[in-house]
DNA sequence: CTGCTTGCAAACGGTTTGCATTATT
DNA sequence: AATAATGCAAACCGTTTGCAAGCAG
């Protein structure tokens, strides 16, 4: 289950296994726990298959969300960042360097019970984000 | 406090006043709780105010994101939504309807202290977003 | 074989930028 | 008078789209 390769993880959702859809979720795999924007995944992987279109890059992110093994971060600055989807996880986004990172704040499942007002809002699912300064940049000044 | 005029709100953030941001700010305060697209409130105030260019908008409520009078909404699909930033408050976005809502749970404040792994993150805000379906669209299927 | 995927390049659309003009302080 | 904000239109750039060619099942 953790320890699935690309290619097991395409089939059971039910997705063609192409070099390219491959290739892309490796590479997250490896790095787990990194927040790509598509074009750093096409740069990035375009030394392995020189052959990889960027449109082709975009394609697959938008599919790997739709079958739920990849995420769009929540938070818009300039470009979508996506991450592997392994566990369920929370983000922290250090406003200064702008990196993201993938968190287990104790107590996040209870919240998702203590949803608001059952009346008018049926809750799927809850989404945390944690923003201020990662141990880098504390004491840095914003922008 | 929760009675200020959108000319009090400007000036106490030294922001200068002028027509195209009271009427903004105006319009956002008398629709509070509706979240809008910069086109939106461009459209909606053209009426009042013939003459006023597309970019403003973008440029005032940039402005006011800055100094903490409206609020970027966390999510990124097609344009950017704005709110006003009255009381701290959460969100539910309904997946159906793509309408968001300010929501308080309660307990959310709770997770702020609950804040993940001190030593790596410095939390100075928490944004929680609740996604499903409101009350409206309980029943229908996605897209 | 069939239909989904890819590569390529052009189109798209929300947002930003540059600059002359105008308004606020 | 000094400075900041506006209007306008062009530029920007991340993303989407259309279509012919190529593969996976």
């Amino acid at each position: 289950m953790e320890n699935m390769s690309a290619e097991e993880r395409l089939r059971a959702q039910g997705l063609r296994v192409t070099p390219q859809r491959r290739l892309v979720l490796e590479r997250m795999l490896q790095e787990a726990g990194r927040h790509w924007t598509a074009d750093e995944l096409h740069e990035a992987l375009r030394a392995q298959l020189s052959e990889l279109a960027r449109g082709t890059v975009y394609n697959i992110l938008a599919e790997l969300v739709r079958v739920g093994l990849a995420e769009e971060l929540p938070a818009r600055e300039g470009s979508v960042r996506y991450g592997i989807r392994l566990a369920p996880h929370h983000h922290f986004y250090c406003e200064i360097c702008r990196l993201w990172f993938d968190v287990l704040p104790p107590g996040a499942d209870a919240l998702a019970l203590a949803a608001p007002d059952r009346e008018r809002f049926h809750v799927e699912a809850v989404d945390i984000v944690f923003r201020g300064r990662c141990a880098v940049c504390v004491g840095r000044t914003p922008r």
